[in-house]
RNA sequence: AGAGGGUUGGGUGAGUGGCUGAAACCAACAGUUUGCUAAACUGUCGUACGGGUUAAACUGUACCGGGGGUUCGAAUCCCCCACCCUCUGCCA
Protein backbone atom coordinates (compact mmCIF):
# COMPACT_ATOMS: atom_id res chain seq x y z
CA UNK A 1 0.00 0.00 0.00
CA UNK A 2 0.68 4.03 -0.06
CA UNK A 3 2.73 5.40 2.33
CA UNK A 4 0.87 8.74 3.85
CA UNK A 5 4.33 10.58 3.39
CA UNK A 6 4.43 9.16 -0.22
CA UNK A 7 0.78 11.37 -0.70
CA UNK A 8 2.09 13.64 1.46
CA UNK A 9 4.88 15.05 -0.19
CA UNK A 10 4.14 14.34 -3.96
CA UNK A 11 0.36 14.96 -4.09
CA UNK A 12 0.19 16.23 -7.42
CA UNK A 13 2.37 13.62 -8.78
CA UNK A 14 0.18 10.39 -6.68
CA UNK A 15 -3.07 12.42 -8.48
CA UNK A 16 -1.85 12.17 -11.79
CA UNK A 17 -0.67 8.64 -11.44
CA UNK A 18 -3.64 7.81 -9.94
CA UNK A 19 -5.80 9.27 -12.55
CA UNK A 20 -3.58 7.49 -15.10
CA UNK A 21 -5.62 4.58 -14.21
CA UNK A 22 -8.75 6.00 -13.88
CA UNK A 23 -9.54 5.54 -10.31
CA UNK A 24 -12.31 7.42 -9.94
CA UNK A 25 -12.56 10.49 -6.87
CA UNK A 26 -8.78 10.34 -6.64
CA UNK A 27 -9.07 13.70 -4.85
CA UNK A 28 -11.26 12.86 -2.72
CA UNK A 29 -9.78 9.59 -1.53
CA UNK A 30 -6.45 11.56 -0.96
CA UNK A 31 -7.66 14.23 0.86
CA UNK A 32 -9.57 11.53 2.92
CA UNK A 33 -6.28 10.23 3.70
CA UNK A 34 -4.40 13.34 4.89
CA UNK A 35 -7.37 14.25 6.86
CA UNK A 36 -7.35 10.45 8.96
CA UNK A 37 -3.39 10.80 9.06
CA UNK A 38 -4.10 14.20 11.23
CA UNK A 39 -6.67 13.12 13.01
CA UNK A 40 -4.80 9.99 13.85
CA UNK A 41 -1.60 12.08 15.12
CA UNK A 42 -3.85 14.45 16.69
CA UNK A 43 -5.13 11.75 19.04
CA UNK A 44 -2.24 9.64 19.57
CA UNK A 45 -0.42 13.51 20.59
CA UNK A 46 -3.57 13.44 23.13
CA UNK A 47 -3.86 10.09 23.98
CA UNK A 48 0.27 9.94 24.76
CA UNK A 49 0.14 13.14 27.29
CA UNK A 50 -2.71 11.50 28.81
CA UNK A 51 -1.23 8.28 29.11
CA UNK A 52 2.28 9.76 30.69
CA UNK A 53 0.16 11.44 33.12
CA UNK A 54 -1.65 8.21 34.00
CA UNK A 55 1.92 6.93 34.03
CA UNK A 56 3.65 8.84 36.80
CA UNK A 57 0.64 8.42 38.76
CA UNK A 58 0.78 5.06 39.21
CA UNK A 59 4.74 5.59 39.90
CA UNK A 60 3.92 7.71 42.70
CA UNK A 61 1.49 5.39 44.44
CA UNK A 62 3.86 2.30 43.97
CA UNK A 63 6.63 4.78 45.83
CA UNK A 64 4.31 5.80 48.56
CA UNK A 65 3.03 2.19 49.20
CA UNK A 66 6.75 0.99 49.70
CA UNK A 67 7.02 4.27 52.10
CA UNK A 68 3.99 3.45 53.95
CA UNK A 69 2.62 6.25 53.13
CA UNK A 70 -0.88 4.37 52.48
CA UNK A 71 -3.75 7.43 52.58
CA UNK A 72 -1.51 9.58 50.56
CA UNK A 73 -1.16 7.18 47.78
CA UNK A 74 -4.90 6.50 48.18
CA UNK A 75 -5.99 9.89 47.78
CA UNK A 76 -3.83 10.55 44.35
CA UNK A 77 -5.58 6.71 43.33
CA UNK A 78 -8.79 8.31 43.27
CA UNK A 79 -7.70 10.98 40.00
CA UNK A 80 -7.08 8.00 37.71
CA UNK A 81 -10.42 6.97 37.67
CA UNK A 82 -11.63 9.77 35.79
CA UNK A 83 -7.94 9.60 34.05
CA UNK A 84 -8.96 5.93 33.10
CA UNK A 85 -12.30 6.83 30.92
CA UNK A 86 -10.33 9.41 28.94
CA UNK A 87 -7.58 7.05 28.14
CA UNK A 88 -9.77 4.65 27.02
CA UNK A 89 -12.21 6.93 24.58
CA UNK A 90 -8.65 8.19 23.02
CA UNK A 91 -7.39 4.70 22.87
CA UNK A 92 -10.51 3.91 20.73
CA UNK A 93 -10.80 6.78 19.01
CA UNK A 94 -7.10 6.24 18.16
CA UNK A 95 -7.54 2.13 16.53
CA UNK A 96 -10.79 3.45 14.90
CA UNK A 97 -8.72 6.04 12.93
CA UNK A 98 -5.86 3.93 12.58
CA UNK A 99 -8.20 1.39 10.99
CA UNK A 100 -10.20 3.51 8.72
CA UNK A 101 -6.69 5.14 7.87
CA UNK A 102 -5.64 1.66 6.90
CA UNK A 103 -8.61 0.15 5.11
CA UNK A 104 -8.83 3.24 2.88
CA UNK A 105 -5.22 2.66 1.81
CA UNK A 106 -6.12 -0.93 0.94
CA UNK A 107 -8.54 0.86 -1.58
CA UNK A 108 -5.59 2.58 -3.14
CA UNK A 109 -4.13 0.95 -6.46
CA UNK A 110 -0.17 1.72 -6.77
CA UNK A 111 1.05 4.64 -8.22
CA UNK A 112 2.12 4.11 -11.95
CA UNK A 113 5.85 4.80 -13.32
CA UNK A 114 6.01 7.33 -15.06
CA UNK A 115 6.80 5.45 -18.57
CA UNK A 116 3.14 3.90 -18.01
CA UNK A 117 0.75 5.00 -20.64
CA UNK A 118 -2.55 6.02 -20.05
CA UNK A 119 -5.08 3.97 -21.41
CA UNK A 120 -8.93 2.16 -20.11
CA UNK A 121 -7.81 -1.75 -21.21
CA UNK A 122 -5.42 -4.14 -23.41
CA UNK A 123 -5.91 -2.11 -26.66
CA UNK A 124 -4.51 0.92 -25.01
CA UNK A 125 -0.99 -1.23 -24.28
CA UNK A 126 2.18 -0.36 -26.03
CA UNK A 127 4.12 -2.63 -27.79
CA UNK A 128 7.64 -2.08 -27.05
CA UNK A 129 9.33 -5.17 -29.50
CA UNK A 130 8.10 -7.87 -31.22
CA UNK A 131 10.63 -10.87 -32.02
CA UNK A 132 11.05 -13.65 -34.17
CA UNK A 133 8.83 -14.47 -37.47
CA UNK A 134 5.27 -16.26 -37.12
CA UNK A 135 5.17 -19.46 -38.74
CA UNK A 136 3.62 -20.13 -41.49
CA UNK A 137 1.78 -23.55 -41.54
CA UNK A 138 0.07 -26.00 -43.76
CA UNK A 139 -3.07 -26.25 -44.71
CA UNK A 140 -5.10 -28.57 -41.72
CA UNK A 141 -3.04 -27.05 -38.37
CA UNK A 142 -5.16 -27.15 -35.72
CA UNK A 143 -5.34 -25.23 -32.40
CA UNK A 144 -3.78 -26.92 -29.19
CA UNK A 145 -6.79 -28.50 -27.66
CA UNK A 146 -7.59 -30.67 -31.30
CA UNK A 147 -3.77 -31.87 -31.00
CA UNK A 148 -3.52 -32.81 -27.51
CA UNK A 149 -6.53 -34.92 -28.14
CA UNK A 150 -5.01 -36.52 -31.60
CA UNK A 151 -1.79 -37.43 -29.64
CA UNK A 152 -3.43 -38.12 -26.46
CA UNK A 153 -0.97 -36.17 -24.51
CA UNK A 154 -3.52 -33.61 -22.18
CA UNK A 155 -6.91 -35.07 -20.93
CA UNK A 156 -9.52 -32.85 -20.22
CA UNK A 157 -12.32 -35.00 -20.02
CA UNK A 158 -10.48 -37.27 -17.58
CA UNK A 159 -9.38 -34.11 -15.50
CA UNK A 160 -13.26 -33.03 -15.23
CA UNK A 161 -14.01 -36.75 -14.13
CA UNK A 162 -11.56 -36.29 -11.01
CA UNK A 163 -11.66 -32.93 -10.48
CA UNK A 164 -13.77 -30.48 -12.69
CA UNK A 165 -13.12 -28.12 -15.28
CA UNK A 166 -9.77 -26.46 -15.85
CA UNK A 167 -7.53 -29.31 -13.78
CA UNK A 168 -6.42 -31.33 -17.17
CA UNK A 169 -4.33 -34.51 -16.89
CA UNK A 170 -0.87 -35.18 -18.64
CA UNK A 171 0.01 -38.15 -19.87
CA UNK A 172 2.60 -40.02 -20.96
CA UNK A 173 4.80 -37.22 -23.43
CA UNK A 174 2.29 -34.75 -22.38
CA UNK A 175 3.61 -35.03 -18.97
CA UNK A 176 7.12 -35.33 -19.69
CA UNK A 177 6.67 -32.20 -21.86
CA UNK A 178 5.74 -30.56 -18.40
CA UNK A 179 8.53 -31.96 -16.09
CA UNK A 180 10.97 -31.12 -19.25
CA UNK A 181 9.77 -27.31 -18.62
CA UNK A 182 9.87 -27.12 -15.24
CA UNK A 183 13.85 -28.15 -15.01
CA UNK A 184 14.33 -26.59 -18.04
CA UNK A 185 13.24 -23.11 -16.28
CA UNK A 186 14.72 -23.40 -13.45
CA UNK A 187 18.39 -24.90 -14.24
CA UNK A 188 17.64 -21.53 -16.39
CA UNK A 189 17.79 -19.11 -13.43
CA UNK A 190 20.14 -21.00 -11.72
CA UNK A 191 22.54 -20.31 -14.11
CA UNK A 192 21.19 -16.20 -14.03
CA UNK A 193 21.93 -16.29 -10.58
CA UNK A 194 18.68 -17.06 -8.81
CA UNK A 195 18.22 -19.36 -5.75
CA UNK A 196 15.87 -22.17 -5.84
CA UNK A 197 13.16 -22.15 -3.14
CA UNK A 198 10.61 -24.80 -3.12
CA UNK A 199 7.50 -22.53 -0.86
CA UNK A 200 4.39 -24.53 0.66
CA UNK A 201 1.68 -24.07 -1.64
CA UNK A 202 -0.91 -23.35 0.85
CA UNK A 203 -0.72 -20.01 2.70
CA UNK A 204 -1.84 -18.15 5.44
CA UNK A 205 -4.50 -14.87 5.61
CA UNK A 206 -0.77 -12.56 6.81
CA UNK A 207 0.74 -13.66 3.00
CA UNK A 208 -2.21 -13.34 1.38
CA UNK A 209 -2.12 -9.49 2.84
CA UNK A 210 1.75 -9.04 2.80
CA UNK A 211 1.48 -9.31 -1.74
CA UNK A 212 -1.70 -7.93 -2.03
CA UNK A 213 -4.30 -10.76 -2.80
CA UNK A 214 -6.27 -9.84 0.18
CA UNK A 215 -8.83 -8.15 0.98
CA UNK A 216 -10.70 -8.22 -2.38
CA UNK A 217 -9.63 -10.98 -3.91
CA UNK A 218 -10.15 -13.56 -1.46
CA UNK A 219 -12.54 -14.50 -4.17
CA UNK A 220 -9.74 -15.75 -7.06
CA UNK A 221 -8.12 -18.00 -4.36
CA UNK A 222 -9.08 -21.67 -2.98
CA UNK A 223 -9.82 -21.73 0.40
CA UNK A 224 -9.51 -24.47 3.05
CA UNK A 225 -11.70 -23.49 5.23
CA UNK A 226 -11.09 -26.68 8.33
CA UNK A 227 -7.74 -24.50 8.20
CA UNK A 228 -8.24 -20.93 7.09
CA UNK A 229 -5.55 -21.67 4.44
CA UNK A 230 -5.34 -20.52 0.82
CA UNK A 231 -4.07 -22.10 -1.92
CA UNK A 232 -1.32 -20.17 -3.48
CA UNK A 233 -2.39 -18.21 -7.02
CA UNK A 234 1.72 -17.66 -7.84
CA UNK A 235 4.74 -18.69 -6.19
CA UNK A 236 4.97 -14.82 -5.96
CA UNK A 237 3.31 -14.91 -2.28
CA UNK A 238 5.11 -17.34 -0.69
CA UNK A 239 8.30 -16.50 -1.96
CA UNK A 240 7.82 -13.01 -1.10
CA UNK A 241 6.06 -13.55 1.75
CA UNK A 242 9.41 -15.01 2.75
CA UNK A 243 10.94 -11.53 3.54
CA UNK A 244 7.81 -10.36 5.51
CA UNK A 245 8.38 -8.44 8.76
CA UNK A 246 12.23 -8.53 7.80
CA UNK A 247 15.19 -5.72 8.12
CA UNK A 248 17.92 -6.85 5.77
CA UNK A 249 21.54 -6.00 5.42
CA UNK A 250 22.12 -3.66 2.59
CA UNK A 251 24.69 -5.98 1.08
CA UNK A 252 21.85 -9.25 1.12
CA UNK A 253 20.66 -6.71 -1.79
CA UNK A 254 20.08 -7.66 -4.59
CA UNK A 255 17.58 -10.99 -3.56
CA UNK A 256 16.92 -13.54 -6.38
CA UNK A 257 14.66 -16.42 -5.17
CA UNK A 258 13.14 -18.49 -8.32
CA UNK A 259 10.53 -21.26 -7.62
CA UNK A 260 8.32 -23.48 -8.88
CA UNK A 261 4.80 -24.35 -7.79
CA UNK A 262 1.47 -25.35 -9.47
CA UNK A 263 -0.81 -22.60 -9.28
CA UNK A 264 -4.71 -22.54 -8.35
CA UNK A 265 -6.63 -20.00 -9.38
CA UNK A 266 -10.76 -19.89 -9.09
CA UNK A 267 -10.99 -17.20 -12.36
CA UNK A 268 -14.35 -16.90 -10.94
CA UNK A 269 -16.79 -15.46 -14.25
CA UNK A 270 -13.83 -14.93 -16.24
CA UNK A 271 -14.40 -17.88 -18.45
CA UNK A 272 -15.78 -17.07 -22.56
CA UNK A 273 -14.97 -18.02 -25.65
CA UNK A 274 -11.37 -17.19 -25.66
CA UNK A 275 -10.19 -19.46 -23.02
CA UNK A 276 -10.23 -22.84 -24.32
CA UNK A 277 -8.13 -25.28 -23.66
CA UNK A 278 -4.89 -24.32 -21.67
CA UNK A 279 -5.14 -20.68 -22.57
CA UNK A 280 -6.89 -20.60 -18.76
CA UNK A 281 -6.93 -23.07 -16.06
CA UNK A 282 -7.95 -23.86 -12.50
CA UNK A 283 -4.32 -25.36 -11.79
CA UNK A 284 -1.35 -24.88 -13.27
CA UNK A 285 2.31 -24.93 -13.56
CA UNK A 286 4.63 -21.95 -13.12
CA UNK A 287 8.37 -20.84 -12.76
CA UNK A 288 8.07 -17.82 -10.88
CA UNK A 289 11.14 -15.12 -10.36
CA UNK A 290 11.28 -12.79 -7.34
CA UNK A 291 13.66 -10.23 -6.81
CA UNK A 292 14.61 -7.44 -3.56
CA UNK A 293 16.15 -4.59 -4.46
CA UNK A 294 17.84 -1.52 -3.62
CA UNK A 295 15.61 1.07 -4.23
CA UNK A 296 17.59 2.71 -6.66
CA UNK A 297 18.72 -0.34 -8.38
CA UNK A 298 14.57 -1.56 -9.22
CA UNK A 299 13.99 -0.27 -12.64
CA UNK A 300 17.37 -1.89 -13.87
CA UNK A 301 16.35 -4.98 -12.43
CA UNK A 302 13.21 -4.80 -14.00
CA UNK A 303 15.07 -4.60 -17.54
CA UNK A 304 17.64 -7.16 -16.88
CA UNK A 305 14.16 -10.09 -15.73
CA UNK A 306 12.20 -8.57 -18.87
CA UNK A 307 15.66 -9.53 -21.24
CA UNK A 308 15.97 -12.82 -19.01
CA UNK A 309 12.42 -14.24 -19.62
CA UNK A 310 12.77 -12.79 -23.12
CA UNK A 311 15.85 -14.61 -23.71
CA UNK A 312 13.81 -18.13 -22.81
CA UNK A 313 11.49 -17.35 -25.11
CA UNK A 314 14.13 -17.42 -27.65
CA UNK A 315 15.32 -20.11 -26.34
CA UNK A 316 12.34 -22.05 -27.10
CA UNK A 317 12.09 -20.50 -30.43
CA UNK A 318 9.04 -18.89 -29.96
CA UNK A 319 7.84 -15.45 -31.68
CA UNK A 320 7.18 -12.94 -28.95
CA UNK A 321 6.14 -9.41 -28.20
CA UNK A 322 6.75 -7.31 -24.98
CA UNK A 323 4.22 -5.06 -23.71
CA UNK A 324 4.02 -2.17 -21.60
CA UNK A 325 0.79 -2.26 -19.58
CA UNK A 326 -1.32 1.01 -20.04
CA UNK A 327 -2.42 2.23 -16.54
CA UNK A 328 -6.48 0.47 -16.82
CA UNK A 329 -4.63 -2.89 -17.62
CA UNK A 330 -1.52 -3.15 -15.12
CA UNK A 331 -2.45 -5.15 -11.56
CA UNK A 332 -3.94 -3.35 -8.17
CA UNK A 333 0.00 -3.53 -6.89
CA UNK A 334 2.56 -3.00 -9.72
CA UNK A 335 4.33 0.55 -10.81
CA UNK A 336 5.26 -0.76 -13.95
CA UNK A 337 4.67 -4.22 -15.59
CA UNK A 338 6.44 -6.43 -18.82
CA UNK A 339 3.55 -8.19 -20.59
CA UNK A 340 5.22 -11.20 -22.94
CA UNK A 341 2.99 -12.83 -25.12
CA UNK A 342 3.99 -15.51 -27.69
CA UNK A 343 2.65 -15.91 -30.81
CA UNK A 344 -0.05 -19.08 -31.26
CA UNK A 345 0.04 -20.13 -34.10
CA UNK A 346 -2.60 -22.68 -34.23
CA UNK A 347 -5.29 -20.15 -32.54
CA UNK A 348 -3.63 -17.22 -34.66
CA UNK A 349 -3.76 -15.17 -31.12
CA UNK A 350 -1.14 -13.89 -29.13
CA UNK A 351 -0.95 -15.09 -25.44
CA UNK A 352 0.14 -13.67 -22.24
CA UNK A 353 2.92 -16.35 -20.86
CA UNK A 354 4.83 -13.96 -18.42
CA UNK A 355 4.24 -10.52 -16.39
CA UNK A 356 7.22 -9.40 -15.22
CA UNK A 357 6.80 -6.41 -12.69
CA UNK A 358 7.73 -3.89 -10.18
CA UNK A 359 5.85 -3.01 -7.03
CA UNK A 360 8.47 -0.62 -5.81
CA UNK A 361 7.41 -0.27 -1.90
CA UNK A 362 4.08 -1.04 -2.44
CA UNK A 363 4.30 -4.70 -1.91
CA UNK A 364 7.55 -4.02 0.79
CA UNK A 365 5.04 -1.44 2.96
CA UNK A 366 2.59 -4.06 3.87
CA UNK A 367 5.39 -6.48 4.03
CA UNK A 368 7.09 -3.98 6.47
CA UNK A 369 10.50 -5.82 4.31
CA UNK A 370 13.03 -3.29 5.14
CA UNK A 371 16.80 -3.27 4.86
CA UNK A 372 19.54 -1.32 6.27
CA UNK A 373 22.25 0.64 4.94
CA UNK A 374 25.51 2.39 5.77
CA UNK A 375 24.04 4.70 7.72
CA UNK A 376 21.87 2.33 9.72
CA UNK A 377 19.19 4.16 8.54
CA UNK A 378 15.83 1.10 7.80
CA UNK A 379 14.30 2.37 4.87
CA UNK A 380 11.79 0.21 2.54
CA UNK A 381 13.29 -2.41 -0.04
CA UNK A 382 11.49 -2.63 -4.02
CA UNK A 383 10.02 -6.10 -4.78
CA UNK A 384 9.56 -7.41 -8.25
CA UNK A 385 8.94 -10.57 -9.81
CA UNK A 386 7.85 -12.24 -13.10
CA UNK A 387 6.72 -15.43 -14.57
CA UNK A 388 9.73 -17.22 -16.26
CA UNK A 389 7.20 -18.56 -17.03
CA UNK A 390 4.07 -20.16 -16.83
CA UNK A 391 3.56 -23.57 -18.87
CA UNK A 392 0.49 -24.04 -20.24
CA UNK A 393 0.88 -21.27 -23.07
CA UNK A 394 3.73 -22.27 -23.38
CA UNK A 395 2.69 -25.54 -24.43
CA UNK A 396 0.14 -24.45 -26.50
CA UNK A 397 2.71 -22.36 -28.44
CA UNK A 398 4.65 -25.03 -28.44
CA UNK A 399 2.17 -27.42 -30.20
CA UNK A 400 0.80 -25.02 -32.43
CA UNK A 401 3.94 -23.57 -33.68
CA UNK A 402 5.78 -27.01 -34.44
CA UNK A 403 3.32 -28.91 -36.02
CA UNK A 404 3.70 -30.62 -39.25
CA UNK A 405 1.25 -33.55 -40.88
CA UNK A 406 4.19 -35.68 -39.33
CA UNK A 407 4.26 -34.81 -35.72
CA UNK A 408 5.07 -31.93 -33.36
CA UNK A 409 8.83 -31.09 -33.17
CA UNK A 410 10.01 -30.05 -29.91
CA UNK A 411 12.96 -26.95 -29.63
CA UNK A 412 16.60 -27.96 -29.71
CA UNK A 413 16.90 -26.89 -25.99
CA UNK A 414 14.65 -29.36 -24.45
CA UNK A 415 15.29 -32.28 -26.34
CA UNK A 416 17.97 -33.51 -23.57
CA UNK A 417 15.28 -32.72 -21.01
CA UNK A 418 12.66 -34.81 -22.79
CA UNK A 419 14.48 -38.10 -24.01
CA UNK A 420 12.32 -37.66 -27.20
CA UNK A 421 12.65 -34.65 -30.51
CA UNK A 422 8.74 -35.13 -31.78
CA UNK A 423 5.44 -36.16 -30.69
C1' A B 1 -6.38 -36.21 17.78
C1' G B 2 -5.48 -36.66 23.61
C1' A B 3 -2.23 -35.19 27.98
C1' G B 4 1.58 -32.13 29.79
C1' G B 5 5.42 -28.25 29.20
C1' G B 6 6.80 -23.85 26.66
C1' U B 7 6.95 -18.81 23.57
C1' U B 8 11.30 -12.63 26.63
C1' G B 9 15.77 -8.07 22.29
C1' G B 10 20.38 -10.67 16.40
C1' G B 11 21.43 -15.45 19.64
C1' U B 12 21.56 -17.97 24.61
C1' G B 13 18.87 -16.77 28.84
C1' A B 14 17.32 -14.11 34.00
C1' G B 15 13.02 -11.85 35.59
C1' U B 16 9.22 -11.87 43.55
C1' G B 17 2.43 -7.21 40.25
C1' G B 18 5.57 -1.18 41.23
C1' C B 19 12.77 2.79 39.41
C1' U B 20 12.32 -3.48 34.03
C1' G B 21 12.57 -1.40 27.50
C1' A B 22 13.88 -5.33 30.29
C1' A B 23 19.89 -8.55 34.17
C1' A B 24 23.93 -11.49 32.47
C1' C B 25 26.55 -13.73 28.59
C1' C B 26 27.49 -14.26 23.27
C1' A B 27 27.44 -11.99 18.56
C1' A B 28 27.84 -7.20 16.05
C1' C B 29 29.69 -2.10 15.61
C1' A B 30 33.11 2.04 17.18
C1' G B 31 37.43 3.34 19.87
C1' U B 32 42.04 2.59 23.06
C1' U B 33 46.38 -0.35 23.75
C1' U B 34 50.45 -4.18 22.39
C1' G B 35 54.70 -4.55 15.92
C1' C B 36 50.40 -7.66 12.18
C1' U B 37 46.59 -11.81 13.23
C1' A B 38 44.65 -12.39 17.96
C1' A B 39 43.66 -10.93 22.95
C1' A B 40 42.37 -7.23 26.71
C1' C B 41 39.80 -2.83 28.03
C1' U B 42 36.04 1.16 27.14
C1' G B 43 31.73 2.62 24.75
C1' U B 44 27.52 1.74 21.43
C1' C B 45 24.13 -1.82 20.46
C1' G B 46 15.57 -3.17 19.26
C1' U B 47 11.15 -1.62 16.50
C1' A B 48 6.98 1.48 15.46
C1' C B 49 4.23 5.90 15.88
C1' G B 50 4.22 11.03 17.85
C1' G B 51 6.55 15.87 19.75
C1' G B 52 11.06 18.54 18.77
C1' U B 53 15.32 20.17 15.45
C1' U B 54 17.63 22.84 9.03
C1' A B 55 19.59 18.11 10.68
C1' A B 56 20.88 16.22 15.26
C1' A B 57 20.49 16.39 20.48
C1' C B 58 16.46 15.70 23.40
C1' U B 59 11.59 13.84 24.55
C1' G B 60 6.39 11.07 24.90
C1' U B 61 3.67 6.55 24.01
C1' A B 62 3.35 1.49 22.71
C1' C B 63 5.54 -3.29 22.08
C1' C B 64 8.35 -9.48 26.36
C1' G B 65 3.90 -14.99 20.40
C1' G B 66 -1.39 -12.48 19.03
C1' G B 67 -6.01 -10.64 21.16
C1' G B 68 -9.00 -9.52 25.42
C1' G B 69 -9.55 -8.97 30.92
C1' U B 70 -8.25 -7.90 36.36
C1' U B 71 -5.43 -3.66 38.74
C1' C B 72 -3.82 3.01 40.41
C1' G B 73 0.12 -0.12 38.05
C1' A B 74 1.07 -6.48 34.16
C1' A B 75 6.75 -9.64 30.87
C1' U B 76 4.73 -11.30 35.77
C1' C B 77 -2.33 -12.85 37.51
C1' C B 78 -6.98 -14.63 34.50
C1' C B 79 -9.49 -15.97 29.63
C1' C B 80 -9.35 -17.00 24.25
C1' C B 81 -6.29 -18.00 19.93
C1' A B 82 -1.72 -19.24 17.25
C1' C B 83 2.79 -21.62 17.23
C1' C B 84 6.80 -24.82 19.35
C1' C B 85 8.51 -29.09 22.38
C1' U B 86 7.69 -33.99 24.95
C1' C B 87 4.72 -38.44 25.54
C1' U B 88 0.51 -41.34 23.53
C1' G B 89 -2.29 -42.27 18.97
C1' C B 90 -2.32 -42.12 13.59
C1' C B 91 0.48 -41.97 9.16
C1' A B 92 3.64 -40.86 3.61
Amino acid sequence: MLLVNQIRENYAGVLAGLQKRNVHNAPSILDQVIALDDLRKLTQAQRDQIQAEANTISKQIGILMKEGRAEEAVAIRERTTQIKEQIKDLEEQYSKTEEDLKALLYTIPNVPHSSVPAGKSAEDNEVVLEYGTIPALFDGKLPHWELIKKYDIIDFDLGVKITGAGFPVYKGKGARLQRALINFFLDEALAAGYMEIQPPILVNEDSGYGTGQLPDKEGQMYFATADQLYLIPTAEVPITNLYRDVILSEEDLPIKNVGYTPCFRREAGSWGAHVRGLNRLHQFDKVEVVQITHPDKSYETLESMSSYVQGLLQKLELPYRVLRLCGGDMGFTSALTYDMEVYSAGQERWLEVSSVSNFETYQANRLKLRFKGEDKKTQLAHSLNGSALALPRIVAAILENNQTPEGIKMPKVLHAYLGFESI
